[in-house]
DNA sequence: CGAGACTTTGACGGGCATCAACACACGTGG
DNA sequence: CCACGTGTGTTGATGCCCGTCAAAGTCTCG
């Protein structure tokens, strides 16, 4: 295809990650000169529509996939047909990392929530760069980790918290990646729709609408479609995970 | 089943793992000769009592821990003083992976729910081991990946099916680790107290006891105790996951 | 035998699922 | 411009299940 790597004036190939904002923590990051040709060879990007499949649940690992841009949601169906939202994948993160290491087909459906881009080593070399440098073993085992954790925490959640309480955090944490602080509040779009933002706590669509209600009534959330506006003060006293929201207020 | 034979020729540090019913599998079964005696050095076992503790939450890591008999619960306590059980560790798994690949501190308490047996590899020569091949790191990432299906498959659970059906599910569960086959009934003695099993599927034990009560005026169940009898109907007729299972396409 | 821990039962209130009907925005086509 | 269908989100009514508190029952081990 085309070849529209960032040059480097040396003569040798460069890195394909090397310039993107997460180059330090890319699983690919260790990989050195003699490597580097292996992954620049096999490394894709990819444009997504809103809504539109990255790979479907069932599929065979068509490699490493690392988000760029957008938002990705790991849904899984069941042959019931529900179905479960059971990751958010923002930027920087690692998708399909399950289905790669161990050779089986995708448990998962990957589909973009609001237009996103994905970058893609292809199966076949992405396990000979694996193989030739176990440090990118290691990082990729580090992900793994960070998707172990992230799975406890919500098994506790949910056995702990309460369905509102859930749906609080939930908010904040989306608020932490797509809002814009105002005075007094802050704002976001939410990227998911009502269904999927119930799947994500899991309860029925009606009894989400009732647990907005309630937010609101209590005074520290405002609805409107999609636009979400939350009061700062819960919003600063969240004790919070993941990366700050940016301010362009 | 081609087993080669761990034993070695005159002279040479036999394989710490070479007599064990799960060498086969064991992360450390790829070590050659090089490394089977730093492995050899660092090897040792514990035996557990019932309620003893292996390692505590918020411990350092003190390596790589294999379950070689008995069985062994991951809890997790919050600061509120809840807890939530988050694994049941049979023989054969690992343990404590997560601490010794991130060198972070343990996020769950390893207690025996009955008298055990570990085996463990100390975190230093563990780690020179790893650094030195590669497939062992190769064999750990797919124990993560194991855990990462169990907890999306319970993620999944708690969110599409009733507790009914996921205690039944869990009993079945155990009754195939723990049960013994008599005539017309599957019985076993339940590892687990009412409070753990409560928390295994995220009730209070009054309901467990409720639940419990319910599935046996259903009359496929009988408790008395720990002691329990499954109707051998309900036993067969289930798909089940866990060990001895293949998947259907 | 008796004390303490574990387990069950009862009563009560609240949260959630389910089914059904309604509100609303958005598009197309008459 | 309006009628109409569709997809999406909301509201209402009802019954079940679960958490909580309190009390009674049961088991176990000294």
């Amino acid at each position: 295809m085309t070849r529209k790597s960032p040059m480097t004036l040396s003569g040798e190939a460069p890195h394909p990650c090397g310039h993107c904002a997460f180059y330090q923590d890319s699983v690919w990051q260790p990989v050195e000169q003699s490597g580097v040709s292996t992954l620049a060879r096999s490394f894709s990007r990819r444009e997504l529509d809103e809504g539109e499949v990255l790979f479907e649940q069932g599929a065979e690992s068509g490699g490493v996939y690392c988000v760029s841009r957008g938002l990705i949601a790991l849904r899984s169906y069941q042959s019931d047909g529900k179905s479960t939202l059971l990751k958010l994948a923002y930027p920087g993160e690692i998708i399909g990392f399950r289905s790669f290491l161990d050779d089986g087909p995708h448990r998962t459906e990957a589909r973009a929530l609001v237009a996103s881009r994905v970058c893609i080593v292809a199966r076949r070399d992405a396990k000979r760069v694996v193989r030739a440098n176990p440090s990118v073993l290691a990082r990729l085992a580090s992900r793994c980790i960070a998707e172990i954790d992230r799975s406890h925490e919500r098994i506790i959640a949910s056995a702990t918290l309460s369905n509102k309480v859930r749906l609080t955090e939930i908010l904040l944490q989306l608020a932490r990646h797509h809002g814009a602080r105002l005075e007094g509040y802050v704002e976001m779009k939410l990227p998911l729709s009502r269904p999927d933002l119930a799947d994500l706590i899991g309860v029925q669509p009606e009894t989400l609408s009732r647990l907005v209600k309630r937010l609101e009534r209590e005074g520290e959330f405002l609805f409107s479609g999609r636009r979400v506006k939350i009061a700062e003060t819960v919003f600063d006293e969240d004790g919070g995970f993941g990366p700050p929201i940016a301010k362009r207020a």
